[in-house]
DNA sequence: GACTCGTGGCC
DNA sequence: TGGCCAAGAGT
């Protein structure tokens, strides 16, 4: 606590130690734009929602297009998604549940960020395990079980070192150090508060900890995109459900998916030519998307969507993979 | 417990 | 340059 005194970062969610929390819709909104993304991506989404939408009640109001629109480039839809969803549990609520179990109901909160909002928005104690946690714990107790299965010791030593007061602070020290001191490349050690007490600093051997399972191998697919454009407009349809950037705008595709590669059948009837290709990797696979054009598309059966106008297509807002093909058409046209 | 689900920075 | 990684959640 009292290097974290000293050294924490200034955010723009965050109080400054031992100042009073923040908004708890602020905590929440930072906390679901942070899961898996870094503190630099988020920052400028971050500010766009808090200008767009200044309250939970304003962000519960929005129509989910704008929603969806405004995450775009994030990544990880669902949480746009549910985001959403919540917005609008609590606003019926009348606000935030204030319990980490209740916090734990809410779409969106897992046991990372129930834990989080509940520590830093509300003072609870809450064992907060993130990745940062996860790494600076590790090597505390030189925890080797690999993970996924050496997360159950790791949560139990984060509970023992978690004090009762100032919780949010506490938490947001062990990912503070985590983040610029117990790093997963060359570790600071000789900066670390807790070099005397870490196992792994005794042992030499911080940076081989947290142990990790190995991964899979990632498969390549094929797929093609259509741009259909009429009159200085593009044809662009909504992605359904809750799968891969599910509710999304995006261009027409041919199906391809994780698991297959796409049909390449046109939506359309036309002369197509192609425009190149797009290569995009996602997480656990990598696309090579063909880009196809047709200047003259037959209008009669054209696929259920919008005519969006081509000087305005950032303001779509498509999803990466989709944002890299506009750009390819537009260079073709 | 295994899988799905984005993106951009880093070395 | 490519693999690794990040304030994980839902199924």
């Amino acid at each position: 606590m009292a290097w974290y005194d000293v050294n924490a970062r200034r955010l723009p969610w965050r109080a400054l130690p031992g100042e009073p929390a923040p908004d708890p819709y602020r905590v929440w909104l930072s906390e679901v734009m942070l899961q898996q993304t870094t503190v630099a991506a988020v920052r400028a989404y971050y500010a766009k929602f808090l200008e767009l939408w200044p309250t939970v009640d304003a962000l519960a109001a929005a129509a989910d297009a704008d929603v969806m629109a405004a995450w775009a480039g994030l990544g990880y839809y669902a949480r746009a998604r549910n985001l959403l969803a919540c917005a609008r549990e609590v606003a019926r609520r009348g606000g935030f549940p204030q319990t980490e179990a209740a916090l734990r109901e809410l779409p969106g909160l897992g046991a990372y960020t129930a834990a989080a909002v509940a520590a830093i928005a509300f003072g609870q104690r809450a064992v907060v395990v993130d990745a940062n946690v996860e790494r600076v714990v590790s090597r505390l107790f030189a925890i080797g079980e690999p993970l996924p299965g050496g997360r159950t010791a790791i949560r139990a030593e984060t509970d023992t070192i978690t004090p009762d007061a100032r919780a949010g602070d506490f938490a947001q020290a062990m990912m503070d150090l985590g983040s610029s001191i117990c790093t997963v490349k060359s570790p600071r050690c000789l900066l670390c508060p807790l070099a005397d007490a870490c196992a792994a600093r005794v042992a030499g051997t911080a940076e081989a900890y947290p142990v990790k399972a190995a991964k899979k191998a990632k498969p390549t697919r094929s797929g093609t995109a259509f741009w259909i454009e009429q009159d200085g407009a593009v044809l662009l349809v909504q992605r359904e459900g809750k799968g891969m950037l599910g509710g999304m705008r995006a261009l027409p595709d041919d199906g391809w998916s994780a698991r297959a590669d796409g049909h390449r059948t046109p939506p359309v009837t036309g002369e197509w030519r192609s425009a190149g290709v797009v290569r995009h990797g996602f997480t656990h696979f990598d696309l090579e998307l063909q880009l196809m054009l047709c200047p003259g598309a037959d209008c009669a059966t054209l696929p259920v969507g919008e005519f969006w106008p081509v000087d305005a297509i950032e303001a779509a807002g498509l999803p990466t993979v989709f944002a890299k093909a506009a750009r390819l058409a537009l260079a073709h046209r």
